[in-house]
DNA sequence: ACACTAATTAGTACGATGGCTAAATAGTGA
DNA sequence: TCACTATTTAGCCATCGTACTAATTAGTGT
């Protein structure tokens, strides 16, 4: 799991957006854009930012393009945030250090 | 809370490392930037962009500037971050609509 | 094969990000 | 005040991100 591509991933309203509509069900990519004032190859673009951070698969449906969410994926970094954030608490996260990761 | 700041600036691995860093103890500027390999202003950068989210907080101790996480804003953060992806339960978040959000 | 719809790719533009070096600022202490 | 240390700001450059329109690919149905 890349965590760094899937927070870049999640770092766009769009794209948290998207994920959003995913959790309740899967929609074609059409479907998805119809909610969003911007144009479709955009829309393509933010399903490729997710795509490559394996947030959500593809599926082709007939015509059209279904995606749905990586359920996995999506609780792996939530998991990642949780370590990262929660403060206090275990320090489970080895920051890189001058020359070479450990 | 501006969330898209807050994912853009853990989107980057040296903030990400800087904040794991923080949860353990609060650090100068000039301790921080020891355990990277870019220069100082390069690190300033990316305190700025820690700042920006109020991740961080500066405080001048003497001659040096010590960070500290904000564990408040951390906190917050990590809450969206299950209310984005903690799949299959509760579904709080509200896509916006084209034209305007709701 | 042809027309039609759905989605992506190609090409372009432009602002943002992330790195650098050099210069400026802020505080300490002689 | 002058020198010294710590950090940020300024200016520069290369790359990335996000948007667009136009063109292409993929599949359906006649």
């Amino acid at each position: 799991m890349k965590v760094n591509i899937i927070l870049k991933a999640l770092s766009h309203p769009i794209r948290r957006d998207i994920v959003s509509m995913l959790r309740e069900k899967p929609m074609t990519a059409g479907e998805l854009a119809d909610h969003f004032n911007v144009s479709k190859p955009t829309m393509s673009g933010h399903f490729a930012s997710l795509k490559e951070a394996d947030l959500i698969t593809a599926e082709r449906d007939g015509v059209s393009i279904a995606y749905h969410l990586n359920v996995t994926v999506a609780e792996e970094a939530l998991t990642v945030m949780m370590d990262l954030l929660q403060v206090g608490q275990a320090k489970p996260v080895r920051p890189s250090v001058k020359g070479k990761a450990t």
